[in-house]
DNA sequence: ATTATCTATAGATCTATAGATAATGC
DNA sequence: ATTATCTATAGATCTATAGATAATGC
């Protein structure tokens, strides 16, 4: 960390030309690091160091460490987690639903294999964040938001009426591919591993289109 | 923090009568503190403090802090995630399929429910172990394991052949079950979330049950 | 005058060690 | 003599603030 290092600055504000976005510079740094440490495994001084500051311009922008998290989290956006149900084509729901169903896995998958999806997984598995309070009521509710799609399908008699409610149903499908998510599309992930898990989500999706559409070709001896 | 507080022990060894087992008492201390505030979180202080004794007591019986959460860790034992297969009465596998699923589910779900098995979960998201290299590597280990007995089924016609992978199976049946696991098993999970975490589970292996195996009642119209 | 940076520093807290002290077990 | 504790402390690091310095925009 010598050579090619830490262009001392000198004092004073710095000329316009070498004047980047200095704040989202610094939120930035601090996502890849809270995601990779954790909150407490990160110090200002690290995140300034990050971005080739010095400590104490986090105050000029930020009023304190925690501030400067809620801000990270905060440019993660909502992650709604199962989001893009409202993506779906209308045709494809009715005339081909397993067609629909991997359209809405694809989807699904391509956000949370981004690098602001990795980076939240991450961000909610260093901090417990999984835990907080409100993080199972966010994904339940997205997974009940799924719900209606599965109705429609029990109504339309393409799923039987007695395998579970629309929403277990929700849970059936997203439940494993989350947990690929969780293993293997993290901020870190190799690039095999996020193969993995893409491979593991589609085989899912595949084996639960077989289980819960009811028009299988009948078993021949 | 005054009145009840730290009993000021004096210098010197205590007397035999009040000298409980402090290397057990620090290591379960640490594993608590480990599990809610993550490793950087809690400091040496703190896991003294927590058993009423003074920070130098811990060098005494561990070597670094790090040495400390490698005991605490070791102290939760191996944690085979999906454990439980080698428990199965034979009998059930070939008699009951569903009773035997109800079982193996039910034994796993009283090893994540338990103290230790909560404590588990909490450190794994607590500090990131769940991307740990092989803690994918152990997951997908113990989901494998259990691919004997579905390709068992398979080979009975009980599961048709053509839903997919004996390991996607167990992949299909445990995926959901570990999300909620992940969600509402947690070391400060109150007791409404554990149990919203056994309906759930309970709920996901009747459908996993009912979506798999072949011998449904007609529907009748 | 305002803005964006810096240096210097206060005061808290952290890990770890040295050395004192008193009970235990031989 | 050994063991299990304590007090005291070193030295690093952490968050946060004060005040200097130089460019910008009026």
């Amino acid at each position: 960390m010598k050579s090619g290092g830490p262009v001392r600055r000198r004092p004073g504000r710095p000329p316009k030309t070498q004047a980047g976005d200095t704040k989202s510079a610094l939120v930035e740094a601090a996502l890849r690091l809270f995601a990779q440490k954790g909150y407490a495994g990160t110090s200002i001084r690290a995140i300034a160091r990050e971005v080739g500051l010095s400590e104490s311009v986090l105050y000029a922008h930020f009023a304190s460490k925690q501030d400067i998290f809620e801000a990270a989290v905060a440019q993660l956006g909502p992650q709604g987690l199962v989001a893009g149900r409202e993506s779906l084509d209308p045709e494809l729901v009715d005339g081909d639903p397993a067609a629909a169903i991997r359209a809405l896995v694809a989807h699904v998958l391509d956000a949370w294999d981004s690098p602001s999806g990795r980076l939240f997984i991450s961000l909610m598995v260093r901090d417990g964040l999984v835990h907080s309070a409100d993080m199972g009521h966010t994904i339940t509710q997205s997974m009940s938001e799924m719900a209606p799609l599965f109705q429609h399908w029990i109504d339309t008699g393409l799923i039987p009426p007695d395998l579970g409610r629309p929403a277990d149903l929700a849970w059936a499908l997203f439940g494993p591919i989350g947990q690929a998510r969780l293993l293997w599309l993290h901020a870190d992930a190799a690039p095999d591993q996020r193969q993995e898990a893409r491979e593991r989500a589609l085989r899912h999706t595949e084996l639960f289109i077989r289980a819960v559409f009811r028009e299988r070709k009948s078993p021949d001896g």
